[in-house]
DNA sequence: GTCAGGCATCGACGACCGTCGATGTCTTCG
DNA sequence: CGAAGACATCGACGGTCGTCGATGCCTGAC
């Protein structure tokens, strides 16, 4: 290493992202990165007013009532979803701000050329 | 459960993500959902060409050249990078369509209101 | 043919994740 | 008040992940 002679790769021409960006983002990745996670959040943001309430996603999975918690208070906890409870009933809903930063994190730094 | 009478919750209205698209997609994320490879990711899209070696990408980390392979092979296996030997030299190159791939699940799925 | 270097693979270890059953908390109803 | 239902939390289990040191393979140089 530290061969100043060798160049043996291409020069990083672009602005690559941070240590600290990358240690920022990957949470949000990580909890969308599941199966039940990923379609959870699509059926909340599919329904009416972007929100749902638990008892109707619980019915939508083979998983226990547990499972589906456990699920969303990661989705909350990275931000994705807020929680809201009316009466008896817990709703949750998409955070349209976060997603809309994972989306801008694959338009801003991985222009595709053409 | 089951009461018919309950509606507790509102309806989808939207179409949300079927259990086998989530299926599909939730490796590309599980992929993607690390620091260290998001880096990687950045670094090879930043570099001239869409293109790095391994050399110059593990001097960019302060990690074993062993687990930036296995990183790099986790990136390659998801099919998010392609890897091409010149030589002694090992390029890795970024998949633009799958990269897409991932950006149009959020432009698709999860339509931010406005 | 021998040597050096770049990269992949192997085996192992600690840490974390997804799922479950059981239990607790809180709200509404009668 | 007591009962029932919706949801969260707890503790536990097996499986996977990130990282490492050691080793193997393959290429180019001498």
């Amino acid at each position: 290493m530290s061969d100043p002679g060798l160049a043996c790769c291409t020069p990083l021409t672009g602005t690559p992202m941070s240590a600290n960006q990358a240690e920022q983002v990957a949470p949000l990745l990580k909890a969308l990165a599941d199966p039940v996670r990923l379609r959870l959040v699509s059926l909340i943001a599919a329904s009416a007013g972007g929100e749902a309430c638990v008892c109707d996603l619980n019915d939508a999975f083979d998983l226990t009532q547990a499972t589906i918690s456990h699920h969303l208070k990661v989705l909350h906890s990275a931000g994705l979803l807020d929680r809201e409870k009316r009466g008896v009933w817990v709703f949750y809903a998409v955070k349209p701000e976060a997603l809309s930063a994972v989306a801008n994190l694959f338009d801003t730094t991985m222009p595709v050329p053409a």
